[in-house]
DNA sequence: TAAAGTTTGTGATAATATTAACATATATTT
DNA sequence: AAATATATGTTAATATTATCACAAACTTTA
């Protein structure tokens, strides 16, 4: 398969979201112009994003909704469940141990981790936190796939590197630095610069 | 000023940030390479990126860190205090609430909404909790900017709606679906969509 | 079942974005 | 104070991304 571009991949799970919606409202066809309007892009990009992983339509009648779904769910890999610890059981951290969507997609949040020993033994919606210091042991031994970073900035890289040496594969930072790492893959979810483009966009319009 | 390419407008609270840290250590002079280099990025691109606002460095010298970083607080338009209220007191919603980092940045959180009679009038944080059949009122009183949505898909586009005509200028949508709005800035944290994507490059990698 | 209408897949074109290259200016060294 | 090193701002070249346009294939209608 060629490489995909960064840009079609960030958009694949956008497609896959509205496909499951609207196979929940029983909808059993779609064309990419149908899509195109509901996604705010153009039907163009849409066959093409598609066509990266091969023709999944058909002339005069559009995409068969759950196939297409189906397609997408083995390309984005989420019909592989992953492994996912949670460190830092702070304001974010233990949102995200409540949030319930990450294991409808096949995540299985298997631990929560802190340095605060008045947490750790506590649980959170069946989560268990652990002792920070516990954190390699336990990815290493339970195959931890991922670690999302919810703590202080300072401590990031350090947690990423260790994460990384005890076998976790990726890093979902939400810590508001760079989490510099060599093969580990690392997303980051930072608030505050998202939040900061929208002071950038409404400033620009003197709002 | 020209238009500023999204590509652009999206690395601009990164170099804020970075710059941040620097001047917290104490560094008072950096050059286009040394930011590079912590970012992961070409030096040309910082140079070219910055230039869109006008030449802030020295030749031989580089940039002076405060200078840059007051110039960024102003281009990003954070010198501009805004007023958000976040409509769902759930996980995320409370997590946010409880975030300090925001109002480090001139964020103000002045209210929580929720449809839950049992969490109406409650506090988080000093925050009051709201009924959120009142959050058009609010909006339009306090002059609310930016509405924080974390709220179930269903209700996001409705509720979105009410907050434009309420005097909204901005959503910052949690939900996981695309709010669909003109004349409003949108901007959207998709969790599951991020997590998405380090299954697509995992899975690719065979991992 | 033939004609009309859809809609895909795809190659060509246009628009954005990134990187390279370098003249010019300043800092540092000797 | 001259020579060397550094580093910007900026234009040009390259690479990536998005859109357009249309033949080919299928569906729907009459």
């Amino acid at each position: 398969m060629d490489k995909i571009p960064e840009a079609v991949m960030r958009r694949l799970p956008r497609y896959y979201r509205h496909l499951t919606g609207l196979e929940n409202n029983g909808i059993t066809r779609v064309s990419s112009k149908q899509l195109g309007e509901s996604l705010i892009m153009t039907a163009s990009q849409i066959r093409h994003d598609l066509n990266f992983f091969g023709g999944f339509g058909q002339q005069g009648y559009g995409y068969n909704v759950s196939e297409l779904k189906e397609k997408l769910v083995h390309i984005l890999g989420i019909d592989i469940s992953r492994k996912l610890v949670i460190v830092g059981a702070g304001n974010i951290g233990t949102a995200l141990a409540r949030h319930r969507d990450f294991e409808k997609e096949g995540y299985k949040i298997v631990g929560l981790f802190d340095s605060n020993k008045d947490l750790i033994g506590q649980e959170i919606t069946g989560i268990k936190i652990y002792d920070i210091d516990d954190l390699a042991d336990f990815i290493e031994k339970n195959g931890v796939d991922i670690v999302a970073l919810t703590v202080p900035a300072k401590y990031a890289q350090k947690i990423a590197h260790i994460s990384q040496k005890a076998g976790a594969k990726a890093i979902w930072n939400f810590a508001p630095v760079d989490v510099l790492l060599d093969g580990v893959e690392v997303e980051n979810i930072h608030l505050t610069d998202s939040l900061m483009t929208l002071s950038f966009r409404l400033s620009g319009k003197q709002n």
